[in-house]
DNA sequence: GCGATCAGCT
DNA sequence: CACAGCTGATCGC
């Protein structure tokens, strides 16, 4: 394949070291959009008030339709429709913003993120009101005080930004106040080995003092008994390891348009090499102000031979064509056990695209249990010889999560991802770590929507004992309860109303 | 014709 | 089977 052809094929966006026609649709489509660039509006600050004192139990202070007024008309997490008084982003991936309009700008009220956040946003969406934006600290807090839509009461509501640690300027969110005491997670790691998560424990249980969650919305993605993996220090160090086993290869790595910074950096220090990153990754860069001096990252692909490309442009096609030009290696760090569970590096090259390979490998194991524990001593390979998954995930595994759980010890737990590898309920596996687990028996198996409102839903009954609960569950049953669900979703079904807010008794 | 949303895919 | 995200098709104004 010349070189003509392979840039003008699909994934035409990885660079050679050559510095030829690098440029593709991703970068001119930034190049469009830092054209309208505009300098950050000063934003309003956030002021501190004292805490709201409410009574125990879940907002029993107030009536029913005031847990539904939190849904249709009070704040929204992750979720932009409009309708509310107060909006809250957790962080800035595309899957967390939908609702938010990048050409008209955001109009529907105050909106609540991180500084980071809050600096990044203008250059995802340009038409946006800054003056809207209210950046929260991390571990500052902030009141609100709002109205019920339904009986005109005020509402006043107390919320801390904890930490998450998912990417740069991800939070979770406390509420406490007069809808009860609820935190919203949003995406989040929890390695508690290291400082920046033990800072972030300490700053939940200051913020908590000594109140207990009603409702905990968890970041359930890996939210399954045997997906554990490494700190995330760990496989840094492996992958270096791995680049310098290969001396004489171009890197291309996978990586989104926010998030694994820090791998990226432990890489060129420990490589002393910079690291090729498309433009508008750059300039996330210097927005988050960790390559001031610039002298880590570079958009010049002849003064390095590590690349850092979007994930979806790491195929086997796109390392093929690669390794027509110069031997290349690929490296997927990702926490998509699939990815890099025991590949032996004898990937079925037949399929198109790394997917499709693993798919296979999923079907295989249908009959039986997953078994994603990872295994450092074997080298992972992703889909070819010269291609590595390693288990750096963004999101907590399933012990992190449980860890999670003893430290808050939230009166009932629901998930918020609906489409991730685990859609089960984490009350399925962390029930009994619940204060007051009021719908034991009751729940669907997985939310019906993805983010968003903070008023749980239910289902009625259908839902395993829990003694069938506790049974390990096959791959299979996943997929067809995965594509059950689906099915219901392209249908419009919906979730009724809870008959009665949470924690009321 | 345009933008918003959805479907499909990786 | 998709962490998050791209692309093209379709729909409604």
């Amino acid at each position: 394949m010349c070189l003509r052809e392979y840039y003008n094929f699909s994934h035409d966006n990885i660079p050679l070291r050559n510095g030829r026609s690098i440029y593709t649709r991703l970068a001119f489509s930034f190049l469009a959009r830092v054209s309208s660039f505009s300098l950050l509006h000063p934003f309003r600050k956030v002021t501190n008030h004292p805490k709201t004192q409410q009574p125990r139990g879940g907002g029993g202070a107030l009536a029913t339709g005031d847990w539904r007024a939190m849904d249709e008309g009070v704040v929204s997490v992750d979720k932009f429709s409009g309708g509310s008084q107060a909006y809250f982003l957790t962080h800035l991936h595309q899957d967390h913003t939908r609702g938010l309009d990048a050409v008209r700008g955001w109009r529907h009220g105050p909106l609540y993120c991180s500084p980071i956040t809050a600096r990044l946003l203008p250059t995802r969406f340009p038409g946006i009101d800054v003056s809207l934006l209210r950046p929260i600290a991390p571990g500052a807090s902030a009141s609100l005080s709002l109205t019920s839509p339904i009986s005109g009461r005020p509402i006043s509501l107390l919320v801390t930004a904890i930490p998450a640690l998912h990417c740069p300027g991800s939070l979770m969110y406390l509420f406490r106040g007069d809808l009860g005491c609820r935190l919203y997670t949003g995406d989040f790691r929890w390695e508690l080995g290291c400082e920046e998560a033990r800072s972030a424990k300490k700053a939940l249980l200051h913020a908590l003092a000594g109140d207990s969650v009603d409702v905990l919305y968890l970041d359930n993605t890996y939210c399954y008994p045997s997906l554990n993996f490494p700190p995330r220090r760990v496989v840094a160090e492996q992958i270096v390891n791995i680049i310098q086993a290969h001396p004489d290869h171009e890197v291309i790595i996978g990586v989104d348009t926010l998030g694994k910074e820090d791998l990226l950096l432990h890489l060129s220090r420990a490589l002393q090499m910079k690291i090729w990153v498309w433009p508008q990754r750059l300039l996330t860069m210097h927005l988050l102000g960790i390559d001031d001096n610039q002298e880590i990252f570079t958009t010049q692909t002849s003064l390095t031979r590590i690349r850092a490309v979007p994930r979806y442009s790491l195929t086997i096609e796109s390392l093929e064509a690669l390794n027509t030009v110069c031997p290349t290696i690929g490296i997927m760090p990702s926490g998509i056990p699939w990815l890099w569970k025991n590949s032996e590096g004898k990937a079925k090259s037949s399929g198109k695209s790394p997917t499709k390979s693993f798919r296979c490998k999923a079907q295989e194991r249908d009959v039986g249990t997953i078994e994603m524990d990872y295994d450092p001593l074997s080298p992972p390979k992703l889909f070819e010889n010269d291609s590595y998954a390693l288990p750096y995930s963004e999101h907590a595994c399933f012990s992190e999560l449980e860890a999670f759980m003893q430290a808050v010890r939230p009166s009932t737990v629901m998930g918020i991802v609906s489409r991730s590898f685990c859609y089960v309920n984490p009350r399925h596996h962390f029930g009994h770590l619940c204060r007051d687990d009021v719908y034991s028996d009751k729940t669907p198996v997985k939310k019906s929507g993805h983010t968003g409102s903070l008023t749980p839903k239910r289902r009625p009954s259908g839902s395993k004992t829990p003694k069938e609960r506790m049974v390990r569950i096959s791959s299979s049953t996943l997929f067809r309860s995965r594509v059950i669900m689906k099915r219901k979703e392209c249908r419009g079904a919906r979730i009724e109303e809870p008959e009665e807010p949470i924690g009321v008794t």
